[in-house]
DNA sequence: AAATTGACGGTTA
DNA sequence: GTAACCGCCAATT
């Protein structure tokens, strides 16, 4: 199982997700080089384990989507000051933030 | 080895 | 603008 190198580099980046931020699963996998690895990126998450802290709750779907089983996401991002829409889905366009603006990876 | 599922994305209708 | 379908990759059964 050591596919898990690409999860620990997923970890990476959800860790460096300043507050009051979010970033969609496709996002974090086209910064890993592959655009369609959002699945991965997923599943990745949903092993993360807790002991990491990944703030995992600042990572969202495309549409804005909090992650389904874990309604708290929602209460974690408004406790960081996030809004939420009436539909229950985060204003990625306003709160989207890219890797690029995220600190500078040190461990490629 | 094959089939099914899953914290998804993008495109077409 | 919303709804539905297909496609992708990996892990699990």
């Amino acid at each position: 199982m050591e596919q898990e190198n690409y999860a620990q580099r997923v970890y990476d980046v959800v860790k460096k997700i300043p507050s009051g931020k979010v970033m969609t699963y496709g996002q974090i996998a086209l910064y890993l080089g592959n655009p369609k690895y959002a699945r991965r990126v997923a599943r990745a998450m949903s092993h993360a384990p807790a002991a990491l802290r990944l703030p995992c709750h600042r990572v969202v779907n495309a549409g804005g989507g909090t992650a389904p089983g874990w309604p708290e996401q929602r209460t974690l991002l408004a406790g960081e000051g996030v809004a939420f829409k009436e539909n229950g889905c985060v204003d990625i366009r306003k709160y989207i933030v890219k890797m690029e603006d995220l600190p500078p990876n040190m461990n490629e």
